[in-house]
DNA sequence: AGCTATAGGGATAATTTTAGCCCTATGCTA
DNA sequence: TAGCATAGGGCTAAAATTATCCCTATAGCT
């Protein structure tokens, strides 16, 4: 995440909504916050074929691009929360216009010709 | 592009558009044969950071999904031409509002803390 | 003859992303 | 005491994506 060796060219915002939602698993961790469940241990559970690193990690980047905010608290077991910023909030309509094309297109088959899904 | 290790669940819209949309450079090449460039050395002009190779498994790849359509003249040199088809027009608005957002996102400062851009 | 342009595609290397381990620490409960 | 849950993060391997090279073929131009 620090040192690449092919520099990212953020130039248009279709690059920049990338970098930001590309993840594999970003767009459902926003979804799942955006729904009220918080913590990192739940979201775990939410999205079980991902691991506890992955998921971390995909969060981290949330938070540093001001989607998510991070609350931790000093308590232990230790307990953390995740919230949408207004700018994670700002993105849930386009999220959800992306969902809805993509529901379309898989329900309705015979548009895609090599659709190898395996 | 066949032969994968982990299979891909497309199990919801996001994962799904995010597999016809996610190539590198799938979006950009939407965008230009939208605007009327369709040939593919054209298309390479436009794009002269990619290589020809890749833009050219990434219009396979949309071609695959119906979302472009590829016409072979029969001529020397070979000549191709690049359309949309009417899918492919239908995911134009939803490309808009990611760029859009993404154009936002860019040009407000201050909003994006650990932006390392690179 | 040697150069250009055109488009397709094989083979492999480089790079990035994701997965899968490991270990830290503490308080609770069986 | 042993096991569980909680969250963070180092380290390495696996997998996927992109980049970079190679070659095919033909027509036109200098």
């Amino acid at each position: 995440m620090s040192d690449r060796k092919i520099p990212k060219d953020l130039d248009c915002g279709m690059a920049m909504i990338m970098e930001i939602i590309g993840g594999k698993w970003k767009p459902c961790l926003i979804h799942n916050i955006s729904r009220g469940y918080k913590r990192p241990s739940e979201l775990q559970r939410l999205n079980p074929k991902a691991t506890r690193r992955v998921l971390y990690q995909q969060l981290t980047e949330l938070e540093g691009y001001g989607i998510i905010e991070k609350v931790i608290f000093p308590v232990l077991p230790p307990k953390v929360e995740y919230s949408l910023t207004s700018l994670g909030m700002s993105l849930l309509p386009v999220i959800r216009v992306m969902d809805d094309w993509g529901t379309q297109y898989l329900e309705n088959p015979g548009q895609h010709p090599t659709l190898k899904t395996a």
